[in-house]
DNA sequence: TTCTTTGTGTGACTTTGTCACTGAAGGCGG
DNA sequence: CCGCCTTCAGTGACAAAGTCACACAAAGAA
């Protein structure tokens, strides 16, 4: 979404396959990275195994962990992973440094970058804290359904995209079926008709 | 706990009385803050009523949501009140702007704010997403009893720091209080025992 | 004292999460 | 094509946490 700085266009480009681990827990990248294309998803692992989206990075966004770890303001352990094959620029330590020194436009690039993974942060823990899981449930859907109606995508996936369980993931979407919302098939939910999910009757 | 750079020194110093409200939903600071003495609570609301405590500002910390704001990355709404009296020091828009642009000092000081509200802020999720509450409120005593093993509190207050209920928390202390890990009485907890308390069992 | 406010205790119920298991769908090798 | 295997979804039973309604007790105020 963010616009990409050029004064980062003369940094060397990496491209790195689909399903490719960018850092796990422990060690923490050496460079700043910005990435130009493609899509990353970094996520906490708890003890038991389970996954918790922490945010994404898109095309012209920094990796925030990194940056605030090598800032050496904090050492917070997570993992990333490409969802799609992406395409990056690394920046080092000084080279890093010096640009923010120098420009003015990338500092402001860097503190937006900063500025909006700290709201969305906060907003995920609005949801968690304060909406009920049908209303994530459906929030989601109703999300990802302005792209295409058809959603290739299994129940475990979507309850760790909206922090919750399987089971009760599957009985949620089982409900907005019988209301005649969606329909389902493996792998694949349909939304049917936007109005009857249970979204917009708050706001 | 941060360093105070001494370049913000100069500036005009506000003094606020304990209560008072910093900003509330809607209408965000026009200015950027340093708190030098002090502690502002800063929280979401639902609206039910119930409150979210997103973090504090304490002495050698600038208010990030304000300065995201300001950055123009992004228009969040949440409340802030001093929890003590408070001393701040004010910067205008373009002071910061310069000192950003010619203090390196400054500029690892907001970064070092910016990276410790981040992470700190994932934790956060983490141990929503993942802890009990049994081992929430344990870890919430433990840590409060370093200072004083009385605590001044109520149920109710120490539900809106974990994130919970007041009748969950206090069946939860009723249940530590039997295991004689800690001894109740009306707006206090004393804790006895922090070796009885779940949280060290794991790590 | 009596009244009022605030804090705590508790039972009943709902929602959400967990566990254990069943069976169906689809891919694959032969 | 068939059987085999992996992945995905459905479900009952139960546990944990949150909600609701209300009782009652402690501390102040009138």
């Amino acid at each position: 979404m963010g616009q990409i700085p050029e004064c980062i266009l003369s940094f060397p480009e990496v491209v790195l396959p689909e399903d490719q681990i960018v850092f796990s827990q422990g060690q923490t990248c050496q460079h700043y990275i910005v990435v130009t294309a493609g899509r990353v998803r970094v996520f906490a692992r708890s003890e038991e195994g389970k996954e918790l989206i922490l945010y994404r990075i898109t095309p012209g966004e920094i990796c925030i962990l990194t940056t605030a770890c090598l800032m050496g303001s904090s050492q917070y352990s997570a993992e990333a992973i490409t969802e799609t094959p992406v395409t990056a620029r690394i920046l080092s330590q000084t080279a890093f440094n010096d640009l923010l020194a120098e420009s003015e436009t990338f500092r402001h690039f860097i503190f937006n970058n900063f500025g909006l993974r700290l709201t969305n942060l906060m907003v995920q823990l609005e949801h968690i804290s304060f909406e009920s899981i049908e209303h994530r449930l459906a929030q989601y859907l109703q999300q990802v359904a302005q792209e295409n109606s058809i959603i290739r995508i299994t129940h475990q996936e979507v309850a760790t995209e909206i922090g919750s369980a399987r089971e009760v993931v599957s009985r949620g979407l089982k409900k907005l079926e019988k209301q005649g919302a969606i329909k389902l098939s493996r792998g694949q939910i349909e939304v049917l008709n936007t109005s009857l999910l249970p979204t917009t009757e708050i706001r």
